[in-house]
DNA sequence: ACTTGACTCTCTCGTTACGGCAGGGTTTAG
DNA sequence: CTAAACCCTGCCGTAACGAGAGAGTCAAGT
């Protein structure tokens, strides 16, 4: 029979901790004096204890361990927890790896241009399926694209729309003479058919996302730095990019305007029949 | 100017982060409504936001976080603190790798006597140096250490000991005819000089750990099973074991006895001068 | 003007696995 | 007999929010 003490230098866990574990029914005094309320422990009770830092190391939270000492798991059982737990870590660990290569990848971003300061966030982000309603065009200015915008909203009751103006640029005009624009409305869910417009839902994708705010000339400059910033992580772009317009300045006061531009990606080295020349 | 709800949404966090990153003084709302407490948000604070979405993936804890805002720091500045973080990530990755490991190792070693049902668990500890009282002596059988431990105890106020009786053995019965033992007694600090006994300082150490309960005959057991660990471990042993009788059990109820074994180990293909036959 | 639904606010509690007190009883060695 | 060393219960604190209650606000449609 140990005392507290004795038995918590003998364990290597505090005294706290055992009565922690004794309050969470994982770990029995086999004697509490019926006065004191002193604990005692036997020294078989040792390798129980033991049992419990075994679990801790790998990982289970208290409660998992109090089912596994409930249930006297064979050593097959133990193995299939163990194989478990070394997958899940594998896992965090090339998380890790990976939010940190995007990170010194972002740093790197920012010496690049230290003259500018103007360095920009980019995240790579999981867009969920959206139905969206669209009208197509090449048009000869930006400023056409109003139309097609103009275009939707007479067609489809506004009530439907959820978020902001979009569009998919399919070809800009670094790629050519043509412009060729896809208007976009998000849309709270599937419409009832309409005609003259056409009607979708866009999959999941995998997007690099960039928040442009301020005048509409700096635009370039993101698009030079996302694209800059995929080459850096190994990505390119698949497909046509997406703008957002979160919020869309009056003239005059540019700075307000919030932008929102969004590439889909996939790793270098993976190929795709909607590659784009535009990218 | 963003309401909370659309800010959150764009910078993919909860409202409720928000909410908490604004008490924590992370990320200031531009305007709180007098009247109804509302917060806005300016499309720019997209940015800090960002930022701070950034430095939580790398690790930082939030108040870390704030300082580093408040700090404006350099991006040569952000890469120091980066290969911090990586170095730290490292050191955890390959000590969860190495706790597995061992993990792996027991549950193998709980497979190779699956009829005896009796598995041990042996741990890695680290031994702080202690000062120690000693009597060796070459004995004939087991019983005549008792008289080793007479003697200390004669020799040396009982009031200086801490812990229990000890003992090193630097060769056992296995090993010939010999049987080197010395006796022990752990001391609460470094005693006056002692005629006729040996006082020094054990080093720190490190040891592979077994306790063993009930009759004394099992213990060879116990033994067979850490040497087969330290094996499974890349171990080898590389110095004198040593004993601790943390319950001598009286004649008769040795169910109660508490021995613990410990040897100190080093990574195998590491040599050393006081390396022993006996392990 | 009224309602409805979608937002938003503050406040409190819950989470994990204990650590660190305070305030008071117990054991043990000298 | 007393002092030191243990032990007890009970309460608060941790990090970073999530969940939910209960109440106030906003925007749109009737």
């Amino acid at each position: 029979m140990l005392k507290i003490g004795e038995f918590a230098q003998l364990g290597n866990v505090s005294v706290r901790a055992l009565r922690f574990y004794h309050e969470a029914g994982l770990l029995e005094p086999s004697h509490v004096d019926q006065a004191s309320n002193y604990r005692s422990y036997e020294p078989r009770q040792l390798r129980q204890l033991q049992d419990i830092r075994l679990y801790k190391a790998v990982g289970l939270s208290l409660t998992e361990i109090r089912e596994l000492l409930r249930e006297r798991p064979s050593a097959a059982e133990l193995r299939e927890i163990l194989r478990e737990r070394r997958a899940l870590l594998k896992r965090r660990i090339e998380d890790d790896l990976e939010s940190l290569a995007r990170i010194e990848a972002q740093l790197n971003a920012a010496a690049d241009s230290p003259a500018k300061q103007m360095s920009w966030r980019i995240e790579m982000r999981h867009i969920r399926p959206v139905w969206v309603a669209a009208a197509r065009e090449n048009i000869r200015s930006y400023e056409e694209a109003d139309g097609l915008f103009a275009e939707i909203e007479r067609r489809i009751g506004t009530e439907l729309f959820t978020g902001k103006r979009a569009a998919l640029w399919h070809t800009c005009a670094n790629d050519g003479p043509q412009i060729d624009c896809e208007a976009l409305r998000f849309l709270k869910r599937p419409p009832s058919p309409v005609r003259g417009i056409r009607v979708y839902e866009m999959p999941a994708t995998r997007v690099a996302s960039l928040f442009h705010t301020g005048a509409d000339q700096t635009i370039p400059h993101a698009y030079r730095a996302l694209h800059a910033w995929l080459g850096r992580n190994g990505l390119v772009s698949r497909g046509p990019k997406c703008e957002i317009y979160w919020i869309e300045s009056d003239k005059g006061k540019e700075g307000e305007s919030l932008t929102e531009i969004r590439v889909p990606v996939s790793p270098r080295g993976c190929r795709s029949r909607t590659q784009n020349r535009a990218a």
